[in-house]
DNA sequence: ACGAGATCCTGTCAGC
DNA sequence: TGCTGACAGGATCTCG
């Protein structure tokens, strides 16, 4: 499930195998992977992948047409389980496989030509083909709430402050409103909110200061730490070389329901806040 | 306007 | 053994 570590550290192994390549053909085996954008896809052929970056959950291509001015964006959302993953040419699709990039050999003849696969067991996952001006005018990008790590603690807990005031909304349901704060998804909103001893079912807008301060330091240690340790393998999370992340190894909470608390050795306790499975610590978390 | 709950989807696992 | 149902979960839609 990846949120934001995940993401990030997939577009960190994918780069170096796909930045800069040309894209020989695009085929979409399962047509509904594509939210918008099929009249676009011709112009993919013969495009540079110029770059590839995150925002929030979204990995983002920018490929540059060979005629055409002006870059084409594939915004993706891997939900649950989209995964990528080059292999060699002429590898037939797997079963999942909802998306295939043909990439040429490149210029020198030192990378040799390849497929990148977007493999999707669940179907949640989708693509988004946009000019930049789509981009800018699509809701869900323009209502991103701020990337976490790219605000100081003080400026993340000010902003906080102001999304959560006057809210009736649990701070768990706060933290999963993409349009509050970009990237953070179950694992980490759990694993936050352990570590900032804040009870995930209680009012946003009860937190005072400390708690502010102490939820966006939580937020910002977390995913900082979950990105150097190349994300959360749960099930099916690879990065784009086929390698899991590490940082399971570190949950403090979550998937761990009915085992005891590390801080205070008492019994943590799941529950259901804002329809997600939720566990916490009824002692640490007040 | 806001928030809660259902929905999409398939593989895994517990329980009978 | 084999079947059934619960569960996982992000964004979107519907409803109160």
């Amino acid at each position: 499930m990846p949120e934001l570590p995940e993401v990030e550290t997939i577009v960190r192994t994918l780069t170096p195998q796909v930045a800069g390549r040309v894209i020989s053909a695009v085929t979409a085996p399962h047509p509904k992977v594509l939210q918008q954008g099929e009249a676009l896809l011709p112009l993919l052929s013969g495009g540079r992948v110029e770059r590839i970056f995150r925002r929030a959950k979204l990995l983002l291509f920018a490929v540059r047409p060979r005629q055409q001015a002006g870059d084409i964006l594939l915004a993706f959302h891997l939900k649950m389980t989209g995964r990528f993953f080059v292999h060699p040419e002429g590898t037939e699709p797997l079963k999942h496989t909802r998306i295939i990039f043909d990439l040429s050999e490149d210029d020198e003849g030192l990378t040799p030509a390849g497929r990148l696969f977007f493999d999707d067991m669940r179907t949640f996952g989708w693509c988004r083909v946009m000019r930049p001006d789509e981009l800018a005018d699509w809701p869900f990008w323009r209502n991103l709430g701020p990337e976490p790590l790219e605000l100081s603690r003080d400026e993340l807990a000010a902003h906080l402050a102001s999304r959560f005031s006057g809210r009736a909304r649990s701070v768990k349901a706060c933290l999963l409103d993409q349009t509050i704060l970009a990237g953070i998804g179950n694992i980490y909103a759990d694993e936050a909110l352990f570590k900032a001893g804040i009870r995930p079912s209680g009012a946003a807008a009860s937190l005072d200061g400390a708690g502010l301060a102490a939820l966006a330091g939580a937020l910002q240690e977390i995913l900082a730490l979950a990105i150097r340790e190349c994300g959360s393998s749960i099930r099916d999370y690879r990065d784009a070389l086929g390698n899991a992340g590490a940082f399971q190894n570190n949950f403090a909470v979550y998937g761990r329901k009915g085992e005891t608390c590390l801080a205070c050795g008492g019994p943590l306790q799941s529950a259901r806040v804002a329809g997600r499975g939720t566990v916490y610590c009824p002692a640490c978390q007040r």
